[in-house]
DNA sequence: CTGAAAGCGCTAACAA
DNA sequence: TTGTTAGCGCTTTCAG
């Protein structure tokens, strides 16, 4: 037999209780509460009733086991302490709760064998997962797709549903903004070399650099992060350009403080714009250009994709669109100014 | 019957399975696989072998349904997007992967209800629950207790385990610092009225106080967010107090850039000391002057306090502590300098 | 509209 | 050391 209850000693009620306390089969409490519409509506609101006073709650695992649906999903972010993903959480979060779902939190630490394990593990509890930022190849991506349902974020590949942040539409108004103030040497400070939406933006500047007949330089890549600032502003400034844009804000906030440090002004010796609007750049100084991301939407998108996949429970209607595309705006801040005067 | 299995069809490997391959009985194969030790070594081998070979997973529900013990627990904040708790996530994340348990992360808004509600829902599907800023009266978090094992972390209720990070203390160190610049109208700016680390936080304050013969002023309470941050310093201005100690990073961030508005200069007009050290702290304008808590440190005492409670089956050894008490420092950066010449 | 009964996958006595 | 036997709490046929 298993485990004697908790330190109470209260044994939880479960349906038989409720159909004990109201003469009626265990099987129509069940239906009493899950739909509501095949019972009579007497008996109904009897178990109902019943169901309060005893302060009933389903057991989640007994009704995973039977069902099969767990109703939990689990959102995978490479590192928590990402403030990107502050936002995306707390849209997902959000979403989840409103349709009565529990998140599980994920940290994959970077690491694209750790996302396969887990999910892989997890499989069986849970009805599905969102994967923000992911470092798995395409081809796992797909075939990881074939066991669970998956969304991705900012990240696009075929037979995976995915919600996507434009940011790489977003590096056109930059590049422009910074064409307009007079730059014509501008730096694109790449971030880590496996990721997706890296290299959509480094495409896109590519384009805008094409339709004007310039070149763009690209330095890096750099891991994301503060910590690759020092090396990233330097890299920077050894090209020559007089402006960047910059892979996310995190690597752009840690360029700013180098370049601080190294006495060099901004926005006046050079300008510099980030990606995201993330918690921060508002603040730091000066303050950053940069294109922000409707990231909470993101998540709750994404979520809104999942749910209604799963609902769907057998029509593989072609209704609901396999991409979604999040549209950025430049915010400009402190940190863009005119090109500096010929040396 | 259940429902037919996911989309690829195939039926989930089960220890049956196992069991049947290996032509021992399914409980053989449950204990090989979780007491290896009460196993025969060569049929453990073979079993474990099958497993591999079949690419079995356990299902939790399943688990958790007959053994009373989910592997999950819960993580409470009162807002996922307040940086503060992303040190919190970061480390009950990592301590608990570490021992096999699931994280469920749940945003409580900031409403008690909510939390009440939430984890009485929650209390079947759970092996127990850290609650990172409860907003709770004593008395109901102490019932909630008795419901479910409960670690909190930054709120002392009597008979509930807490990890504390010792900021009241550091306020001392904070307080001794001003007086040290020959600051001597100090102001405390307080953060939400119902919050117990900000009763702690103002306490120390006055403690201070007194032990100078001086008398500290108080503002506030404000709601804590930079959104408070212009009411805040608007407020602290009005008491003529030349510097402040805040009640967390976050509202002395938005006090910072409320008095860059202003045209207040800082340090020079008014110094600034805040509390926790988050993500921004360090790069605002000017770098904020601020305890340092250590916040990972304190998610993974929380959930080793936790776990080690649940581990030990029966025993209520007086072992573990009822209470961690985490040092803080005082990180002095630019927004603090001496007392302005009096006008 | 309701009851009886079979199981979901696993664990945990209890025997053997 | 291993097999047998009950369930855990719920959902879901299938009869009535």
């Amino acid at each position: 037999m298993p485990l004697p209850r908790g330190t109470t000693g209260k044994r939880p009620v479960t349906i038989n209780d409720i159909a004990a306390a109201t003469g009626v089969a265990a099987s129509t409490v069940s239906r009493a509460l899950n739909n509501p519409g095949r019972v009579n509506a007497a008996t109904r609101e009897r178990i109902e009733a019943a169901a309060r006073e005893l302060r009933y709650v389903p057991s989640s695992p007994a009704r995973a086991l039977s069902s099969g649906r767990t109703r939990a999903i689990a959102v995978l972010v490479s590192d928590v302490t990402n403030p990107f993903y502050f936002g995306v959480i707390r849209g997902t979060q959000e979403q989840l709760k409103a349709s009565g779902y529990a998140q599980l939190l994920i940290d994959t630490e970077d690491t694209g064998e750790l996302e396969i394990e887990m999910l892989h593990k997890m499989r069986r509890s849970l009805d599905g997962a969102i994967l923000a930022a992911s470092r798995l190849p395409d081809r796992d991506l797909a075939a990881l797709a074939g066991e669970i349902p998956l969304v991705t974020l900012n990240r696009n590949v075929r037979g995976v549903p995915s919600a996507i942040i434009d940011t790489p539409a977003g590096i056109g108004q930059a590049a422009e903004h910074l064409l307009s103030l007079g730059h014509r040497d501008i730096a694109y400070v790449s971030g880590p070399q496996r990721s997706w939406p890296n290299e959509a933006r480094w495409h896109a500047m590519r384009a805008v650099a094409a339709r004007h007949r310039l070149t763009f330089t690209r330095v890096g890549p750099f891991p994301s992060g503060r910590g690759s600032g020092p090396a990233a502003a330097d890299a920077v400034l050894n090209t020559g350009a007089t402006a960047c844009i910059v892979f996310n804000d995190l690597l752009a906030i840690g360029i700013l403080q180098r370049l601080r440090e190294r006495h060099i002004r901004v926005p006046e010796d050079i300008s510099v714009v980030g990606c995201d609007d993330i918690f921060g750049a508002d603040f730091c100084h000066p303050p950053l250009t940069t294109l922000t991301a409707p990231i909470e939407q993101a998540g709750r998108v994404a979520v809104s994709m999942l749910l209604s996949r799963l609902d769907r429970t057998a029509a593989p209607a072609p209704t609901t669109r396999q991409q979604v595309m999040l549209p950025v705006h430049l915010t400009v801040r402190g940190s863009t100014g005119p090109v500096p005067a010929r040396a």
